[in-house]
DNA sequence: CGAGTCGTTGATATCTTTCAATCCCTGTGG
DNA sequence: CCACAGGGATTGAAAGATATCAACGACTCG
């Protein structure tokens, strides 16, 4: 269930203190909180679902909001992981247009839920939230068209390297860290693949000692040959490449 | 080559009877008409390349732009295929962000590109295009996700399916027509299929009299049985359900 | 009429899914 | 402190669907 939280009338500020407020003015966040409420999600609780009109702008403050579409298979399509910080919800909220997923809660989550209309029409009055919400959903906008680019690699090997390698904080760094943002079988299911052809990907890689696997925590060891990996002719997690 | 086209100074004119410019002022229209040209491509004419920067908003005037994403395979991945009266680049512009996807004329085509830092200039201060812009970008997201949607299904007949539901033109019109876009090699890659298995589902559906082809004109005669696909637990074109 | 692009059709290999069993880790309660 | 339950992850074996390779056919354009 979500419950309705403790949320006195200082909401205002506690909106100013996320960072998706910055800069907002104070007058806009007071018109704002008037329709705002902060949510309390246990694991595993719905927030929305797929078709329904979309009533709010959701700010994640903690916790983690799972969006996916649900497949003919009686399995899902993972279309985003908000984290803390992130929000969702702009698009289809501007345009008016059923939600075009379902969301819930990936484990206990607090988070901000901003009145549509009120939302709508603060934004038609100021100038730079207009821009600044426009560059949000520009961004979201070229986030998908990456996550198209992954899973439209051909073979399984070939979308976990991808995916692995859009956490490259730089060109050159060759090793980093990873922590996957939730569980694998989410992950999996976001990039195209069964929990189990993910698993048994990221293991072949592991045994290659190209990256090692510590729970949801994984270090890549070699980026250049990631790199290769998606760029060359063929690559399974069967086939001769990996296997051995 | 993209030549530049004869262009005189009646190009404000030339834009406002554009729908994508439709009650735009006549000055705003003056100072982007500055940095506007339209070009003119031959089919296969190749207009950016993944990565470049974006020099400009396109909307097209005439013609077809396929947009995609290269994959290892030396096959593509279409994410889009732009034509007459469609805009694109939008998103990527205002984050000043490297292209996402070639861009190459599907057949011969003029377009009208408006300078990049000219339009955002004019987005910045006029707030009615920059609302009208926001929800141009948030409709490409939409858009995104419902492809996203359509190739996530698993079998090549649902994918299929999908697609075609999608041109439903009401949700009670069982019978409809559908003119593809562009080659069927192309809307395959849209759908993450080979040529090959498109145009086997394809047949299998004239076969069983739930469609009828026509060169690139594809007329729906049971969209039940469509739907049905889509929601059903298995169907491929291989299986017992499309065989026979 | 010939070249070339595009689409269809066939046969085969192989990768991913699917089903199933086991394992691991964590939190809980006796 | 230990046992147990439950979700999640791993691993195995099997079947089936799609990609791939290849050849042919249709249509357009010069």
């Amino acid at each position: 269930m979500n419950r309705l939280a403790i949320s006195p009338t200082r909401l205002p500020q506690t909106m100013a203190r996320l960072a998706y407020f910055q800069g907002w003015p104070m007058d806009v966040l007071v018109r704002l909180s008037a329709g705002a409420k902060v949510l309390s999600l246990e694991k595993n609780d719905w927030l929305g679902r797929k078709g329904d009109p979309l009533q709010s702008l959701y700010v994640v403050m903690d916790g983690l909001i799972r969006c996916f579409i649900p497949l003919p298979n009686n399995t899902e399509r993972v279309v985003s992981l908000v984290d803390t910080g992130h929000s969702f919800g702009e698009a289809s909220l501007m345009l008016q247009a059923p939600s075009p997923y379902h969301a819930v809660a990936g484990r206990d989550t607090r988070l901000l839920a901003v009145d549509a209309m009120v939302f709508r029409r603060e934004i038609g009055q100021n100038l730079n939230l207009c821009r600044q919400t426009l560059e949000r959903v520009a961004v979201t906008c070229m986030d998908n068209l990456r996550d198209t680019e992954i899973s439209a690699q051909r073979s399984s090997a070939q979308r976990v390297a991808s995916y692995l390698m859009q956490h490259q904080p730089s060109p050159d760094s060759q090793a980093f860290p990873i922590s996957l943002p939730g569980r694998k079988q989410d992950v999996a299911a976001k990039l195209g693949l069964t929990q189990e052809t993910f698993s048994r990907v990221l293991h072949a890689l592991d045994k290659q000692g190209v990256i090692q696997i510590t729970g949801s925590r994984i270090n890549v060891a070699d980026g250049r040959k990631l790199a290769e990996m998606t760029a060359k002719r063929q690559f399974s997690s069967q086939g001769t490449a990996l296997a051995n």
